[in-house]
Parts: C-alpha cells; structure tokens; sequence
DNA sequence: TATGAATGAGCATTCATTCAT
DNA sequence: TATGAATGAATGCTCATTCAT
C-alpha cells in the first residue's frame, strides 16, 4: 500500500529536478541573474511547466532556498546526535559544513543569499526562512550554549558567537570556491577549531 | 582664493547627492533592486539628471561601492597609524567597523555586495574592487602578519583569518542593523576580541 | 511530404507578418521614424513578440532590406533571362522596376534608404546592402557593358550610367507613387526608353 | 544710414552660424543623427542659443533646407542668365550643378532629405520645401519646356525629365563624393551631356 | 542675450507570467 | 500534464526643450 500515487512520485521528480536546475543557474549567475527560462533550459523542461510546480519565479526561489538550507541542517543534525566531547562535535561541525559546502557549491550563494536577507520577497516567506536561518543558527547557539552550560565555554552569547562563526566560515568557503587547489579540509578545519578553542594569542612553547 | 570653481562646487555637490541617494536605495533594495527611477526619486532630480553625472547605471553603482570602500578603508587606516601594543591596535580597529557602519549603515549592503563578488560589471572596474576590497583584508592580514612576526600571534595564515574575521564581523553588523537596541559598540567589541585573542575554552576560575 | 513542420510554417508566416508591418511603417514615418512599437501595432502582436523572430531592430531593418531589395532583384533577373535585343531587353528592365514598385510602393523606401547608403548598422550588415545594391546596379551595369561590347551602345562608363539610370528612374517612381492617377506605366516606359536610347534633341520632322 | 540695426546683423550672424554648423552635421551624421548639442558644439554656441533663433529643432532643419536649397537655386539661376544655345546651357547647367555640391558636399544630404520628402515636419513647413524644391525642378523643367518650345528638344513632359534628370545626377554626385578620386568636373559632365542630348545608342562612325 | 544644468517623454529591450494547443 | 509562443510592464538610456542665472 503506497503512500504516494504515482502522480505524487512524478510531481516530486518534477518539483526536485527543477530545484536542482535552479541551484546550478543561482550559483553561476546569481540570485537576480537566474532567469525562468535559464533554469528551464537547465532542468529540460519548458518554462510554462515550472509554473504548474511554483506558483512564482520567487515562489521556486524560496523553496529552493528551504531545500538548501534543510539539507545543510539535515547534514549539521546528523553530526550532532552522537554524543562527544565538546571539541570533537565542535569539529565535526566545522568539518560537516565544509565538507557539505565542498560537495555542494551550487547551494552556496543561495545559502549565502539567505543569510544576507538577499531574498525579496514580501515578508511572509522571508520571514520562513530567517526562521529556517535561525533554527540553523539556533542549532549552533544551542551547541554553544549547551557547551557552556557544562563549562566548557567561557561566557558568552552563543548566537552571537553562532553569527560570528557561521559567516567567518562562510568567508573561508567562499575562498576556498575559488581557488584552484584549495588546501585539505581537514587543514582547513584544524586552525579554525585550534583558533576559536584557543584564540590567536601566541602561546609559549612551556605554557 | 579656492581651488575649486563655482560650478565644480555645484557638480560635486550633486555628485555627492545622487550617490547617498544611491546608497539608501541600495540599501533599502539590495543591489539588483536598485533602479535609477528611486535613485532619481530619493536623490529628489530627474532620471536623466544622473546620466549627466554618470555614465551609467553600472559606472554610478560602481562608484558608489568606491566611495563606501574607501570611507570603510580610511576609518581602519586611521586607527593603523598610532603605534599600539598588538591587543589595543586590534582592539581598535574591532571598534572601527562597527561603529563605522553603526553610524553608516547604508554603506553596509553595497559593502557585503562588494565581498561577496555580486558586482556585475564587465571585468575591469569589477577588478578595481576586488583588488580594492583585497586592500581591505590585506591590512588586516598584513596587521595579523606584523602581529605574528612580533611573536604575539600564533602562526596563522594571516589571510584566511583576516576574512574570517572580516566576515564574521559582517554578521554581527548585520544583526545589529537588525536590532532594536543593540548592545553598546564597547561590549560587542570586548566579547569578540576576547574571544579571538583567548579563545572560546572555558578559562579556569582562578585564571 | 512536406519540407517544413507546423511550426516552421507558422513562424515563417509570423517573420512575414512582422516584415510586412515593417514595411509599411517605414512607408509610412521613414527609416528612423519606425519604432517597435508602431510596426507591432501595424502587425497586430505585441512588442515583445518580434524579439523573438528578430534579435533587434537594427536586425529587422536589416532584414526587411534585404527582402526588398531581393525581391526587386529577383524580378529584374527574371527580364534578364530571356535573350533579346538590346532595346526590347532595355525596356523589359524599365518597365519590370516602375511595375515593380506600382504593385510594392511600401518597399520604395526602404530601397532608397539603401542606395543612398542610410542604413545605420555596424559594419557587417550594412556591407552586406551596399554589396546586395551593387549586385543590383552591376546587373544594370553588366546589361550595358555587354550591349556595348556588342556595339548597341555608345562608349561610356556602364556603371556611372546604370547610376544615373536607376536613381532617375527613382525619382519618377516617387512621383507616380504621390499622384492621385499616374501615367499609365507603359506611357512612362516608352519616353524613358526613347529618352535614353535616342536623346532629347529634337529629331528632324521626316525620320 | 544702415538698413539693418547692429542686433539685426548679429542676429543674422548667428543665425549664419548655426545653419552651417547644421549642415556639417548633417552631412557627417545624416537628418536623423544629427542632434541639437552636435549642432550647437559645432557652433561653438549653447544648446539654449540654438532655441533664440529657431524655434525647434524640426524649424532649424528647416529653415537649412531652405538655405541649402536656394544657394543651389542661385547658383543655378545665374547660369541661365545668359542667353546662350540650348546644348551650352544645358551643359552649364549640369556643370554648375556638379561643382555646386564638391564645393558645398556639406549639403548635399539635406538636398536629397528634401527631394526625397525626408523631412518629418507637420504638413506646413514640409510643403513650403516641396514648394521651395519644385521651384528648383520648376526651373530645369522651365528651361527644358521653352527649348522644346524652340524646336531643340523632342516633346517630352518637361517636369519629368526634370525629375530624371535631376535625380540621376544626384546618384553621380552621390558617388563622386565617396571617390578617392573622381573623375574631373569636365569629364563628367561631358559624358552626361553627350549621353542626353544624344542617347546611349551607338552612332556609326560617320553619323 | 547667452548659458548649460535639469527635465521627462519616448525608445529599444528584457523577462516573468499566461494560455491556447 | 506539458509546451513555448505571446504578452506587456518595467528598465536603462537619449535627447529635444525649458528656464534660472
């Protein structure tokens, strides 16, 4: 007994294969740059049919920037339900949003667009995702401030240390997208982990 | 006996005006959103008034993010000259930013576009920033540098954390634009360059 | 077995449609006089819709040229293939282009534009007329340089007089075509062959 | 005891002024392309100038097209003075017009604008230019009616071979004025001459 | 009288959206 | 359901015309 008619399946083929389409045409041409029939053309299919999935050109935006996001935090989630030590899960963190981002540049500048509150959008979807944004951020702080609770952290705001972190990295992947050879991930996550648990301050070799 | 004639006054004048009209437009709409119809508007002259002024619509958003940059750049360079202890000098320039867009919020959106490579504009002028917003981070790569060569900071890649700093800072900006009453510049800059100098670790009691 | 689909049927009749409407607006308002927006209204199709059966204005004035001008081309070349004597030949041309622009008075312009090198145009097409012109006027040419060669014709530079034919011959299609009732296109023929062929001196009263 | 106020004089200094900027332009830029700050900077006037003495841009057009018309009309007339045999007046004819427009080339676009009834302008001031050019045809066909009147000229309608005439030497000074090189005035004329008077067939060598 | 900065109507072009097939 | 031709509002830009100085 199926939970979805076939009519169900093929609309979530659809639906998905046109979002993925939409990803790779935001992330080479931009949020404003993406046009309908761009990412027509790219999913293969013809721009009338977009509209019998997405009631509008924004309406597949923000639901396509709900699926990036989801994934991220779907990805994030999943590196935090094994219980570990403050720094190891402090790493798997910074390393899961690397690697996610290594393996999915085309969401990038749509995640990046969230966050910068790019998005147009007449308040109510935009209001969705600083939402969906803030579960995100909300994740992070809640790491911290669980982390801090157990005095492993020195006393701070965690969503302001969530912000802080989350766009500093998103500064170091938005570098490593354009680079040639980027270094290692893991290199990469080593000194932001060794940075934000240390700090930048020299450390004498006894000390 | 001024060096600047009557007319040049007037022209610099109106400059200065279709640009701050430009960067609250800007602000209010984001890059693409902005048209020379609200610039016009909000600059209170015609539409073909700011073609006398500027080539273009690209040449006018260009120098606009010119302008910002710069205005940003001289702050942080004026806070580089005194001679300072590592902490205070960092310190200073932590409270540079904020207060600078504190009191210059609508630089902050054309700013972000800038570092996020949003600029469309075909290669040249777009290279003039990147290479202006590069300035940017190499100061603060080149004060992280000077820094560790003194020996008061550990052995970083002064670049990534120059941008990771940089943008981190972005986010707490952006929150704050955000804000009712955002805290004090004082203790927002306290926490983040505690933070980055001592690390995140909890510190023992005694200390 | 058809050559064309449905489709190609229906936008070869649209580009036709669309050209037509082109012709006459520039009739009617002149080269520089004919906006989109009027030869889409004289087409009954919105603005938009000729951008997609032409990449710009420039390329539909381009393109209705080049139709005119073939047209004409192609009714010339039809008198040219039987083989005649010189006069009878001669006057099939005169008589082929007042009929020509009797029954096409909506391309008259439009030629002209193009002998008289007005086309605007970058370079490329533009060359492409004034070559598509002097095939035309080289036909003209050719016609006399064989008729002298054979010795129907006294020794003078073809192509200066094919000029001077084809523009006269211009100045009395534009007439005929302001006046409520011309002279039959015969009459018109006869003393332009006779003109030409014998001169306008009087003959003596015997011959 | 002037006849003419020293206002008067600059006034029409001015207005001298103006007219032949007016035609370089044209003559470089076409009727269509030649706008209002072209004219002016050619002037070395203010675009504002321009509007004391013409009333539009549309009147300035046309009060050169009357200009460049009658200093044609003139020239043309002088050579009718004299009494002369109807073949040297028809070759003074042609000759003074052929050296007319190398001398004056700068007016020739705005002569063919006007015999072609380029001219935009809202009935009045057009028909006072196809007045004005009809004189101009007027004469030439004047002259050929009285040489037919006097036995010299096979009896043709006179405004016609006017109009033939008339415009067929337009397409050779159209041409001479894109020549490197052209051939010289006499020979020109020569041909033309030769070639009416006599047609273009071929006459044996002993007549 | 002369100026030229300012104006805004008008134009070519793009693109989200609709709808007949 | 899928299509893509057609639409027309919206945008950047030009240029004839006006008017304060």
């Amino acid at each position: 007994m199926p939970s979805l008619s076939k009519e169900e399946l093929v609309e979530g083929f659809r639906v998905q294969t046109i979002q993925e389409a939409a990803f790779r045409v935001i992330s080479r041409r931009g949020l404003a740059g993406a046009t309908m029939q761009e990412i027509a053309d790219e999913a293969g299919v013809a721009k009338g049919t977009i509209y019998l999935y997405f009631g509008s050109r924004d309406a597949l935006l923000q639901r396509s920037a709900d699926v990036a996001l989801s994934k991220l935090l779907e990805t994030l989630e999943a590196t935090l339900e094994s219980a570990r030590p403050f720094e190891d899960q402090f790493r798997a963190l910074i390393e899961a949003k690397l690697t996610f981002f290594d393996a999915h540049r085309e969401f990038f500048r749509l995640y990046v667009a969230v966050t910068q509150g790019e998005m147009a959008s007449p308040s109510r979807a935009r209001r969705r995702h600083q939402e969906q944004y803030e579960v995100h951020l909300g994740r992070l702080a809640a790491f911290f401030g669980e982390a801090r609770r157990l005095g492993a952290l020195s006393p701070l705001d965690p969503v302001r240390l969530a912000l802080f972190v989350a766009e500093g990295m998103n500064a170091i992947i938005l570098r490593r997208l354009s680079e040639e050879a980027p270094p290692s991930v893991e290199s990469e996550v080593e000194w932001i982990v060794r940075t934000l648990i240390e700090g930048i301050s020299a450390k004498g070799p006894v000390r």
